[in-house]
This record gives C-alpha cells, structure tokens and sequence, in this order.
DNA sequence: TTTGTAAATAATCAACAAAGTATTCAGTCT
DNA sequence: AGACTGAATACTTTGTTGATTATTTACAAA
C-alpha cells in the first residue's frame, strides 16, 4: 500500500501515533523520531500538522468512495434502491467510525473545525456520486427526476445533512438515526407526494431487507 | 404584557440586563439589585440564572408560536403552500434573530447546550403544529400523505433540520438557506417522485429485479 | 407561615507564569 | 544544488492563583 517514499513513512508513522494516543497528544518530534529524522523535515512534506492529519483521513476516505461509487452503480437494483444503500452505507460508516474510538472523532472535529475546505472537498466527491447514480439510471432507462441533476443533488445532501456526521450534533442511537433515515428517504419518494400510493411500501421493505 | 408579580418583574429585569450586556456579563446580584432584592430572594423564583434565561426564551417562543399556527391553518390555501410558508417563516425568524445581535445567539447557544430538553420542547411544539396542518388539510379535503401524521412530522423535521438553528453549524447565508429550502422542500413535494403512471410501472421493475 | 436577607460556600473565570510544541531558519552534510 | 539538522522563535496549552459570581443556608422580619 504504501509507495515507500518519504512522504508515505511519514503518514504511517502519524498513523500509528495518532490513532494510538490521538491527534492531540503525538508531537511532530515524535513523528519525526519514528521516521528516524529531524522534526524540520517533517514541513518539507507537510505544511503542517494538520495537513499530516488530512492526509490519512483523505486516503482513508478515497477507500470509502471507491466503495460508495460501487453502491451508487450497482447493477439490479433500481435508482430508488441504490440511493437508500448508499446513503444507508455512508450513515453506518461514519457513525462506526466515530463510535469506535474518539481519537478518530478527536481528529476529525480537528479537521472540520479548520479545515471546512476539506469538507466541502467530500460533500462535493459525494455529490459528484450522486449524479453518476442518476446518470446511470437516465442510461438505463429508468425514472428520474426532472431538473439539473447537480442541483438535485445538493438538495438530496441538504435533506439527509442529520445524517452524515452524526454524533457531531444529535446524540441519537445509530437505530433511531436508520429510522429517521429511512423516513426522510420515503418522504421523497411517495411522502408528500399522495398519487404514488401504497404500492411502493411493499418493495421498500424487500429491498431494505436486501440491504 | 407582565403580570405584575414578582417573578415577572425579575424576568424583565434581567430581559433589559440579558439584551443589553449579554447573559454572560450580567450577574445575578445585578438582577436582584435592579428589582430591589437580594441575590438569594432570586432562587425563590427560579432554580438559577439559566432558568431565568430560559424563562425568557420561552415567552418569546410563546409568541412565535402563536404566529407559526396561525401561518399552518392559513384559510385560501393548500396544505402545500401552507407547510412551505410555515418552514420559511421559521427559517427567517431564527435567521434574523441571531443575525441581529450575538447577545441573542449568546442565549440561545447557552440554552441549546446544557438544556436539551428545551430543545425537544421546543420541536415538539412544532411537530404539534405539523400535525395540525396536516389534519386540518384533512377535514379540507385536500390529498395528504398517508401514515401516522406524527411520524411523518418527524421525519419533515430531520429533512429540514439545517434550516432551523442556521448559523449554528453552517455559516451560509439567507439567500442561500432560502434557495435550498426551498429545493428540499419541492423534492418532498415532486422532486424524485414522477408521475403517478410511471411510479408504477417503476415498481414492477424493480420487483423483477430485486427478485 | 411567608418573604426576605446576608453571610458562607462552591464553582467558575481571568490573569499570568511556566511548559510544551508547532513551525521556521541559518547552516551542515552529501 | 538538494536533503536534512537542530537550535531559535512564536504560538498554544497547562497550571496556579486570586478574584468573581452562582448558589446555599442559617437566620430575621412581616
């Protein structure tokens, strides 16, 4: 995995480091040592600390899009089911990740407090994904909502905003937070929208089942 | 408006302290000295000076909410305009409260913090007037959305939840808040929900694939 | 008994010094 | 020149102290 260059050995080391004692309380020096140099080389890779800190995050999060993008596209499955595993994927990720240990909550706080950059960069990658799922359905022949897709998007990220980073400020259980999802899911598909009907409920609990 | 007690004299006194030099800045020796008492008579009123604060909130809050239903129950028009106009209303009033001044924001986030409970209420204030929306688009005739109308007022709240206390997790501005509320707002409506004929043929597909 | 006071307590805050740490840079080595 | 060092700098955190201030309580007045 990784390429042996410098820059790597310093990510595998803040690695370790960081998600042994968390962000907060690894020096640079120690990094440095564990790479058996100075602590002024270190800024020869990194402009700063933090930069170290995006870096395992972003690698780690190209993982997760890869992944995304295969829910987005994944064949028999109509567009309707792809979206609710993919955002159903991206809820259980994030709040795992969170859940499991706070060093990695630590970090990312750090990141979203300073770096906004850096979140707007996912929610764009996320987006991005988001056309491709109605893209590909288009290709397919299936229904899609009418209007510019990149727009309709944006709103599909604004309405399901609770669930993307979900300990950062509900408090809510990862069961009631998958009901809650589940139910903004089914407000935009049939919810307000009375002429669609009941038909739809019986398929949405298979596929969900599926997933 | 105050009902002369003693109670309301101290929620007054402490309104003009609160907007004048913040919450934070005002102690409660001052409160007490401006209604010509001693500090201690204070916590024969309330449990302590976040009460007091909240007590304030919360009449306000009164007022908005009396303004909130009558905006829900609006004769001459549908139940659809009606929600939008409800949700706008919000936004707005929420906006320009904190925008105004940071004493107010200094409250609320005060408030927001230790008193989640406060908040709960307040949201479940707001579903209650969901729900009377909807059951009043009932008794109209108008086509509403099956399901428990508690539920699916919950889930309107988490697909909205962005809008309610804006700038306190995005920093965007009105116009923007605005422009994709108002997006959510005609995905629920329309957005990923075609028309009736081919939602249903959509079903039969997606059945056969799932299968 | 009810309404209040004011002194006592405890928790929080502000100021400031002391460490600790990120970052820089003048200079060394290859 | 390019890679790197380690001391110097500047920023941030930590710890401490004294003051402020929220809250409690023992007591007094009506």
């Amino acid at each position: 995995m990784s390429k042996d260059t410098v820059r790597d050995k310093i990510v595998e080391a803040a690695k370790k480091r960081f998600s042994h004692f968390g962000y907060g309380k690894t020096t640079m020096a120690e990094i440095a040592t564990d790479c058996g140099m100075s602590p002024g080389n270190l800024y020869r890779f990194f402009p700063g600390k933090l930069d170290i800190a995006e870096a395992i995050a972003s690698e780690d999060y190209e993982a997760h899009l890869a992944q995304a993008r295969k829910i987005a596209l994944a064949p028999g499955k109509d567009a309707r089911d792809r979206l609710r595993d993919l955002l159903f994927a991206e809820l259980r990720r994030t709040y795992h990740k969170l859940e499991k240990d706070p060093r990695v909550l630590e970090m990312a706080t750090q990141i979203g407090h300073e770096r906004p950059q850096f979140i707007n960069w996912m929610l764009a990658n996320e987006r991005t994904i988001l056309v491709e799922l109605m893209e590909e359905a288009e290709k397919r022949g299936e229904m899609i909502p009418p209007g510019d897709k990149e727009e309709i998007a944006e709103m599909i990220q604004s309405a399901t905003m609770k669930f993307r980073y979900p300990q950062l400020w509900s408090k809510l259980s990862l069961a009631k937070l998958e009901r809650e999802l589940d139910g903004v899911l089914n407000l935009m598909f049939q919810g307000l929208c009375p002429h669609a009907g009941a038909a739809r409920e019986e398929t949405r609990k298979a596929s969900h089942a599926v997933a």
